[in-house]
DNA sequence: ATTCTGACGTGGG
DNA sequence: CCCCACGCCAGAA
């Protein structure tokens, strides 16, 4: 992978591999770079994405499968709205077939 | 410099 | 199932 200038770029770099339908979680990503305990770090990364119109931070999702950062996308029900146009169930906040559609880095990418 | 908080995750009670 | 504590790191007050 491409180790640009530093955690962040790594953090985009994933987040835009995800493909449309698929979700994944801060802790995937975090795993997948190495970082594992440092989850939130992958929060913080996509508050900086916020202005990257090839980040999808959408599908990036908590363990749990719960939209818990649609408060951070302006409207509330602009994560949900979007996820749902790629064909993924949002129910009160949590993605149905979670397990399903989720998307593992490590697996994915066959590392 | 210190303290808190946060788009998280795991583990224990 | 619910609540709490810890680890991790970066930024704001």
């Amino acid at each position: 992978m491409k180790n640009d200038s530093g955690f962040f770029e790594m953090v985009y770099e994933v987040v835009r591999l995800i493909p449309p339908g698929r979700v994944t979680s801060y802790g995937a990503i975090a795993r997948y770079l190495g970082t594992a305990k440092s989850a939130r770090m992958v929060g913080w990364a996509m508050n900086a994405a916020h202005g990257l119109p090839d980040v999808p931070a959408h599908r990036v999702l908590n363990r749990n499968g719960l939209l818990t950062g649609k408060q951070h996308f302006g409207a509330p029900s602009a994560m949900q709205e979007l996820l749902e146009k790629e064909g993924i169930m949002v129910m009160e906040n949590q993605v149905q077939n979670f397990s399903k559609i989720f998307w593992d880095p490590e697996k994915e990418l066959s590392l």
